[in-house]
DNA sequence: GTTCCCGTTGGATCGAGGTT
DNA sequence: AACCTCGATCCAACGGGAAC
């Protein structure tokens, strides 16, 4: 029902009061929550009393994005907006809506009822059901809504259900695309509909969706495409009426030009997005979509849960529900302050630097970043083009000395490791700098100045569903927080800081967490080899210098050359220590080993990564395979059992193929994948199997998803002990933990570090304390005196 | 009115960057 | 190996103007 007089208003509070179960769904006029947009309704299902509702309040309250562009710059005035191309869409649609609404009832509820709604939400006990839950909860959140009690999110038991449903194709429902429309498969105004025969259901073979419509319709619910079925009607209608007056004004200066043209040109230049634009609706035209979502997103569950039971994963939808809500939707709206006048002056200095490399590379020689062009050029003689630099004034001194030209050169990528081997050549050297003062500037700096609410926080978004394996992944228009550089002289971390001086900045990271559980799982658990790694691990020995030591890596791989030779060959300066240089590279080497050999790693793979030939790759990676012989059984083991077809844990009568993650119960299910896909190559027809390929990965993923299930859980058990005003997490970095500690609670971060290593696993867990030396995320080391860091309210213990 | 060229768009795709 | 974002290119659609 779409509330719309006190007496229904009231009606629907009392039984939202008396619900201990509420699905819930909030449209708003955009995705920025915290920002520029905000909640336009509100729509419940009270699956006890099967009754639905829908609250409207700021049907059209809005702004239409305009996407100004170069012909037309932001700031173009109206009547003197550029016509040409495909575009201005949102300019037109915009303007003519504004136009359109001053004068038209959108059937809104008055705002002072927000408050009666606020007064029967969250209340002790209830259960709030979501279809992605963290932007409602965000929605709801800064809107003023008090927080639920307790989650679910279906979104979350569709992860668990299956945690790769892009992965693998599914016969199922679905609606035109604009590519069917030009393959003339459908009409045009069919784009965006579900596609229907003989007014049933077309199919086909698709790549599977978490979309809520697209779920139901595989499902079969009733009333799955009812609701986008009704509101593409109500969007054709508003297009048109849209259409109909702008036509109805030929005299308004926006339709010179234009308004000579056939209508039908000028109702081309009015598109709704249906989600984007829902708000220009009146919302007697929306309400029903809107409440057939809470009553799919309450049968979507229904639907999961006996195969999560069938599973053995109802309580691990509960953990999971549980750490969505009270992990990373509280990172989310922790979030970290951006120094925004570090952030700026960061950026004045960037922007003329990666102007004047522009106009340098892209004047004398080809347009930057063209990689096509980049690769012809390196790989032509023009490597002796007479042109060697003409440096901009600031670049260093010591950058235009021992220049080199590469006659014959050969590359066959553009990418930073193959412009390595030419990083003496002038050209090379300012597009590997343009390449890192653009990241900086522009996937960090630019979009945190534009993500940033008005306190200058800028939230990550971490999504615990957004892997396979069950590592969080992390996305949004903060950009991914899991990626941020902060090595090899980046210093865009810099401009990240505590919220006030009260606040400490500390990450706690795991040491060597997965390959802690991988000598768990694969010698204590399976009972592969003879507890090799495990020893080591728990006799502290540094595993990397171990496997350099015992495989002789030096020997093997530089047979008879003396010290000099090799560092010589490696490339690296002679000074006064090469034996101790010469002992860190061999330990890189080492590690590469043994991340690389734990799980399927070959000889490819590491004669690729160390860059030495295949003979002595195969040679190490024998020798590595002696000194732990667990891990290839385990692989060996895994993929084996995922290509088993056996039953299903709580269900024996059904099969399914699958490997179980231990302690989290959590399964990667890889049944659902097809055992044979085509495909071409150069026009030759070759075959593929997704099933054995995924098999393969099952091994990798157990180790992987267990340290991100280990350190978000953990993180949940710290949450529930600490509020918000003593322990703020930002960010999980799969193996770490980021966040603040209120410098007089300090101490509490020894107990949170206690917790992240009580798992009863073997060898045991560590981890490690860093703080920030100079108070901003750039500078984390870290803490080897943690009662000075907490006495020196951290700015000392550090070394 | 038709044809052609050019410029402006946006979508799809590719390849690069970075972290673990 | 996984993840996410950005930018360049290619491509196709379309408007506008010139030439016919």
């Amino acid at each position: 029902m779409n509330v719309q007089d006190r007496e229904q208003f009231d009606d629907a509070l009392t039984w939202i009061e008396r619900a201990k179960i509420v699905v819930a769904d909030v449209e708003s006029n955009g995705l920025r929550h915290r920002r520029n947009h905000y909640p336009i309704s509100f729509s419940v299902y009270l699956p006890e009393f099967d009754k639905s509702f829908n609250f409207p309040f700021r049907h059209g309250e809005g702004e239409v994005e305009v996407h100004w562009s170069a012909s037309n710059p932001a700031g173009t005035d109206f009547a003197e907006a550029n016509w040409s191309g495909r575009a201005k869409k949102c300019m037109y649609l915009g303007y003519w809506f504004k136009k359109w609404a001053a004068d038209v009832d959108f059937k809104n509820l008055p705002s002072t009822w927000l408050e009666d709604l606020k007064a029967v939400w969250g209340l002790p006990g209830v259960t709030y059901i979501f279809h992605n839950a963290r932007f409602d909860l965000h929605m709801l959140d800064a809107e003023g809504f008090p927080s639920p009690d307790k989650i679910e999110d279906t979104m979350m038991a569709l992860h668990l259900v299956n945690e790769d449903w892009g992965g693998m194709s599914i016969t199922a429902p679905f609606t035109w695309t604009l590519k069917d429309k030009s393959r003339g498969l459908c009409q045009p105004g069919q784009v965006g509909q579900w596609a229907t025969l003989d007014g049933k259901l077309m199919t086909k073979r698709q790549k599977g969706n978490r979309r809520l419509k697209w779920q139901a319709a595989l499902h079969g619910f009733d009333g799955a495409t009812e609701g986008e079925t009704a509101l593409h009607k109500a969007v054709m209608r508003f297009e048109e009426t849209l259409t109909e007056f702008a036509l109805l004004h030929p005299e308004d200066p926006y339709n010179k030009g234009l308004i000579q043209k056939k209508s039908n040109k000028i109702r081309s230049k009015i598109k709704l997005d249906k989600k984007a634009n829902m708000w220009m609706l009146p919302s007697s035209e929306v309400a029903y979509y809107a409440e057939l979502d809470v009553v799919l997103t309450w049968k979507l569950r229904e639907w999961c849960m006996p195969i999560l039971a069938d599973w053995n994963n109802l309580e691990l939808y509960e953990n999971q529900n549980a750490v969505l809500y009270e992990v990373a939707w509280r990172m989310e709206c922790n979030g970290i302050k951006l120094n925004r006048a570090h952030a700026e002056e960061e950026l004045a200095k960037l922007h003329p630097m990666i102007e004047d490399l522009h106009w340098a590379i892209n004047k004398k020689v080809f347009k930057i970043g063209a990689h096509v062009k980049l690769k012809e050029f390196l790989n032509s003689s023009v490597l002796e083009h007479e042109w060697m630099g003409e440096w901009p004034e600031w670049w260093p001194g010591n950058k235009k000395v021992d220049l080199k030209i590469y006659p014959g050169a050969y590359l066959s990528s553009t990418n930073k490791e193959s412009l390595k081997d030419y990083d003496d050549h002038p050209l090379v050297r300012m597009i590997v700098e343009y390449r890192k003062l653009k990241m900086s500037a522009d996937t960090y700096l630019t979009n945190w100045l534009e993500a940033a609410d008005e306190n200058n926080i800028v939230r990550p978004g971490m999504n615990p569903d957004g892997t396979n394996s069950g590592r969080f992944s992390s996305s949004g228009d903060a950009g991914n927080f899991q990626n941020i550089p902060d090595r090899g002289g980046y210093t865009i971390k810099r401009a990240l800081v505590p919220y006030d001086p009260s606040w400490i900045l500390f990450a706690l990271d795991y040491g060597q967490l997965e390959a802690r559980l991988a000598a768990w799982v694969a010698e204590t658990l399976l009972g592969f080899g003879n507890l090799e790694m495990t020893m080591l691990f728990e006799n502290g020995v540094d595993m990397h210098v171990y496997t350099r030591d015992i495989v002789n890596i030096r020997e093997v791989v530089y047979p008879g050359m003396t010290t000099k030779q090799i560092l010589t060959k490696l490339g690296e300066p002679l000074d006064d220590k090469p034996e101790a240089l010469l002992a860190a590279r061999c330990r890189g080497m080492g590690k590469t080993m043994n991340f690389g050999l734990l799980y399927n790693g070959t000889e490819y793979m590491l004669s690729a990564l160390l860059k030495i030939d295949k003979e002595t790759a195969r040679k190490l990676v024998y020798t590595w395979r002696e000194l732990f012989p667990a891990f290839a059984k385990a692989q060996a083991y895994f993929e084996d059992l995922s290509l088993t077809s056996r039953g299903m844990p709580n269900a024996p009568e059904k099969n399914a193929k699958y490997i179980t993650q231990p302690i989290s119960g959590r399964h990667r299910k890889i049944h659902r994948y097809p055992t044979w896909v085509t495909f071409y190559e150069n026009g030759i027809r070759k075959g593929f199997n997704p099933q054995e390929a995924a098999s393969r990965k099952t091994w990798n993923n157990v180790p992987q998803g267990l340290g991100g299930y280990l350190c978000t859980v953990s993180g949940l058990k710290a949450n529930r002990l600490y509020d918000n005003d003593e322990l703020r997490f930002f960010a999980n970095i799969h193996d770490a933990l980021d966040g603040f500690v209120n410098r007089d609670n300090m101490p509490i971060i020894k107990n949170v570090m206690s917790i992240m290593i009580d798992w009863d696993i073997r060898p045991g867990l560590t981890v490690d304390l860093s703080g920030s030396k100079d108070g901003t995320w750039q500078g984390m080391s870290e803490v080897k005196d943690f009662d000075l860091w907490c006495d020196s309210k951290g700015k000392e213990g550090y070394d």
